[in-house]
DNA sequence: GCAGCCTAGGAGAGCGCTCTCCAAGCTCTA
DNA sequence: TAGAGCTTGGAGAGCGCTCTCCTAGGCTGC
């Protein structure tokens, strides 16, 4: 008979058993010389050592995880709206400077920790289901959740489930979920103080979806300081956080308000798309209209001018992200925390 | 004796065995009908299946990977030369816009497949041997290998280790791996045809590190095609990809060539910081001085004026790279492949 | 010199699943 | 009606590891 099987069955790894063997010891000392575990008598330790050099042997990791329930994997969990598989959002999202921003951060406390870091994006009820059976089973040891629909069930579904989860930005319900998140109020304060100490008369705001925690945070924050300054009515206009709803919702509140001479916009990408409409409309940067961006990321300093904008920790957010869900691996009965970022202003060309 | 033990001791999920308990089936029967193989009985189909609904079922990924050797993960490696694990290089590279194009990539075609991908970032020889071990092991699926310094030995690692591999970007060293790359010779050419084409006298050039196989193709495609049209030297500073090296080595190249009258900077991050250099020397882009970009990411159409430059389509070249892989993983007899991408011009407004 | 204690190493039972046998029951033809 | 040939479900052996017993042996103390 010969093998007309499909797959090629590789070729059979070094295990304990062989290790144990060529050793002259049981698998559990093996075992325990690898793991450092208990005082083993130093001449077997070193006969085991050589025993795993001369054969090769590599735990496997997956047997060892079935067993002791830990994986040394953390999943990075992007949360979407019901969304098709084949939305290209998720791609530009991807591209974004605000995801590689996070996983950055995230990388450089994981990397040291030895952890590596699985990506996944669920969009769907059934996946999101799913991906909560997994991971109470232990898929991975924790996860970061990166929530972006503004009633978004899952990190609720997470904790209910009691897997260690941190998420970054504060959830719009209250769930008791460890987060990390920023001042997003403080920082369009600090932009609407910075826009009117500049003697800018007519203020408005490019804000982004007006139904995520952040989003509204910098619209109320925004809107609060200004009032306290006199300012009671700011003209406003939203965007989705994309350089060319940037660039639309500038055209938009130039058509509405050609006076304006102040802009506040959500975010860096965002007001990139401004400044492209300000200076097609022939409005100079900052003389004409000041603008200020949000988040510091590497558009502000990429732009022309280069934006005035608030800078957003990202990368430190999302490193004390994975410090704080590592705790929560290590003791998972500590209770939920939440840490806050303050923005600063950043000045640059553009205000 | 009372509980002192650290770790709480998760509640017990139901198994196979408990829905067949439930069920009064066995638990091979279960299995087949989770795994749809075979044919079962339509009614004892049934009562599995309420079964599992009435136990709340779900399959413990990890226990079913130890036996069928297959994860549904693939891992994203980043290989990087003998850096400190506390170097800030990779956080930015994470926040680059190349990093989140592939990872975009990777992920559209991946998740449609209901497969996780892995990120993993390996610096040390240490590192780098420990992946390949657990690669064998079947840790993941597959691998997509990200290759960053010139002479990297990991490629050659994951082959002889037989692990299913695509590397985004061919190697430097001849490797029989499978790899997605640009015709980045070809790429460089259009530019120096553009430039030529537009009159440009005294053509410079603003390549990356000299080692890496992109940047030297990308080199030696412009002079080829600069010379073949009678420009026999074309004055080159070197960068790092980075912003602020554009700036730098624009400055340098104005230095020592104040007749420059148009410039092919080797990427788009690097022709922003351009950009900004020849903003602050007072010459006009593009009447002064004519700048074509590389890449086509974000940062072309967010700098001002919006960037000629050589479309390389990298979400597309990662999604070609994973379903490589998943052919590969599926059929682990195929021959080695490669696939290249063949560049285009995307005029603007820079030159 | 022997009970009692401590320590090091072995045996073996799982972790939760898949998958190969194998037996039982069925249909169908000679 | 018996035998061949098929379908269907169960038993049980792993996958590679950890970890709890348990035993054997060396040590101390009276």
């Amino acid at each position: 008979m010969t093998a007309t099987g499909g797959r090629v069955r590789a070729e059979r790894l070094p295990t304990l058993e062989d290790v144990a063997r060529v050793a002259g010891v049981s698998r559990a000392t093996v075992s325990r010389v690898i793991n450092g575990v208990r005082n083993v008598d130093p001449h077997l330790h070193e006969v085991v050592w050589h025993a795993v050099g001369q054969t090769g042997y590599v735990p496997n990791r997956l047997a060892r995880s079935l067993v002791t329930r830990r994986t040394g994997t953390v999943a990075l969990v992007v949360s979407d709206s019901e969304r098709h598989d084949d939305d290209p959002f998720m791609g530009r999202f991807c591209a974004a400077p605000y995801f590689g921003r996070v996983v950055g951060g995230l990388m450089s406390v994981l990397r040291q920790a030895g952890v590596q870091l699985a990506l996944q994006i669920v969009g769907t009820a059934e996946q999101r289901t799913r991906l909560v059976g997994d991971l109470r089973h232990g898929q991975a040891d924790g996860v970061i959740v990166l929530s972006l629909p503004a009633h978004d069930p899952l990190p609720r579904m997470v904790t209910d489930a009691g897997v260690p989860a941190v998420m970054i930005g504060r959830p719009a319900d209250p769930v008791p979920i460890n987060y990390v998140d920023l001042a997003n109020d403080t920082g369009a304060a600090l932009a609407a103080e910075h826009l009117i100490d500049r003697g800018c008369q007519l203020i408005g705001m490019i804000s982004g979806p007006v139904d995520v925690p952040a989003s509204s945070d910098r619209v109320s924050g925004f809107r609060r300081s200004m009032a306290r300054r006199g300012h009671g009515w700011v003209p406003l206009v939203s965007g989705n956080f994309t350089q060319e709803s940037g660039y639309a919702a500038m055209q938009k509140l130039l058509g509405e308000q050609p006076a304006v001479d102040a802009v506040f916009v959500a975010n860096d990408l965002m007001a990139v798309g401004a400044l492209t409409a300000l200076r097609e409309a022939g409005r100079r940067v900052p003389d004409d209209v000041a603008v200020v961006g949000f988040d510091d990321s590497s558009a502000a300093l990429a732009a022309a001018p280069p934006l005035t904008t608030i800078r957003h920790p990202l990368e430190d957010m999302a490193a004390e992200a994975a410090r704080l869900l590592l705790s929560r691996v290590e003791d998972r009965t500590m209770r939920p925390s939440s840490v806050i970022y303050e923005p600063t202003l950043v000045i640059r060309a553009s205000a």
